[in-house]
DNA sequence: TTATCTATGTGCGGTAGCGAACATACTGCG
DNA sequence: CGCAGTATGTTCGCTACCGCACATAGATAA
């Protein structure tokens, strides 16, 4: 017998009663996840959910001409998967591995039958998705309002979130892909944070050396969306 | 005893089936939404969800500077409160009527204790909620990548999809708020709409002579959504 | 009819971000 | 060490959209 998982790494397994935990914990593979390895093809069929617990995924959209947007990202705060539980076995979107890390993943069809038991899973599962749809909408709001320079500094904020420590690998060009923005734009609004002594970046990483700092210069878009975070999974959140 | 309500004008309560839709029948309520009625507050508690029929609601958000942008559109395909069935009692989004008519309401609880039984009532409404998702996030890349008057057209399409026949009650003013834009962009939009013979205005309305044209103009984010809803909700979309 | 409101049209300077082309500089590999 | 390859910095003209100010014209009511 194997040693169950340590769920303590993703709020939402931490979040799984101990009866269900039972029955989920022994279908848990721990997985690594490799910068820009591709989780879902949009439009493929989903085999699997992945609970990320070192590692950052993102959500994006990639146009018929290339360019392409995130609309979420999902970190040790949730899962990648999301539309196997509501029905769509697949989504337009496709699942990027936006930071290196370690994680879980587990069956589509073991998860789809624990939620279909209608009980504390589906719940928090559901919870997880509003508060999932909340960053989409903001996400939108977002793009259509603010400035990259305050895009970028909710980006960051939102990666800092789900990583330990200050520093994110992470080339400018994969970053102007996840803003839907050119590579030249994050070069400008990242030395202006630079020179505000805000980040110091090097090479493809990024160290956050005030994140007040950023705060103060990103819009309200960030913190409405954690605020919807931790109304929605106050025990998933709590740390 | 009154008379059943008349289904058949919402695709979701049309695709419930009859055992449910027995339990279901006798709590709903016709309504009356006139333009510009508020349905929910950013953040207030929801008491009713809305099943539009002949009328469009839309789900947008207002920011602390007073600026908006629509997240997304529900009429006789779906229906508004999505987050009450989702666990969170609220969302941050306000929901607006956009175009005047008919529809029914019912009460909060009942439609939560019919989706708490885990039936086909349940995987309905999170397919449904799914379609919604695509949308916003569609409408976040579209905010992102597409120009304004495509932006213009896919607007007038949904709005179009959600009612009988081609004319639109809205002012270029109104529209400029859903798509969170000057008034002034919409007004010159839309002379080239006019200009090319798509569509005739006057005051506050909008004819659709030409929609083939329509749909040549937007862009791609059209008919992701649409395709989406259309997998997703065969049932409810079939005509 | 006249006064008034609301909806739409127009013009102007300003700016954020785009696309493209190119310069520099760090880094790892042979 | 020297040579790619990759990441970042810089410049330039361009366009879509913004904010503002104001003109016009259909609608409504006294």
């Amino acid at each position: 017998m194997t040693t169950a998982p340590d769920r303590s790494l993703n709020h939402l397994l931490a979040a799984v009663p101990t009866a269900e935990w039972k029955r989920l914990s022994k279908h848990l593979e721990p997985v690594d996840l490799s910068l820009a390895q591709v989780l879902y093809e949009s439009g493929s069929t989903m085999t699997h959910m992945y609970f990320p617990t070192t590692s950052i995924v993102s959500l994006l959209y990639v146009m018929e001409n290339g360019s392409s947007a995130e609309i979420a990202v999902v970190g040790n705060e949730g899962l990648v998967g999301v539309s196997l539980f509501m029905g769509g076995e697949s989504t337009p979107s496709r699942a990027v591995v936006q930071s290196a890390g370690k994680g879980f993943k587990i069956e589509a069809q073991i998860m789809k039958d624990e939620f279909n038991k209608a009980g504390p899973v589906m719940h928090l599962l559901l919870r997880y998705t509003q508060a999932l749809i909340t960053q989409m909408a903001q996400t939108a709001v977002c793009n259509r309002h603010h400035s990259l320079d305050q895009q970028l500094c909710r980006w960051l904020l939102l990666s800092l979130d789900r990583l330990q420590g200050t520093d994110l690998v992470m080339t400018q060009e994969l970053i102007s892909n996840m803003l839907g923005v050119r590579r030249e734009g994050v070069t400008e609004a990242a030395m202006q944070l630079q020179a505000a002594g805000i980040i110091r970046y090097t090479r493809g990483k990024i160290s956050v050396l005030d994140r007040p700092g950023l705060e103060r210069r990103t819009c309200e878009c960030y913190a409405v969306v954690k605020k919807e975070y931790d109304r929605l999974l106050p025990a998933a959140t709590a740390t």
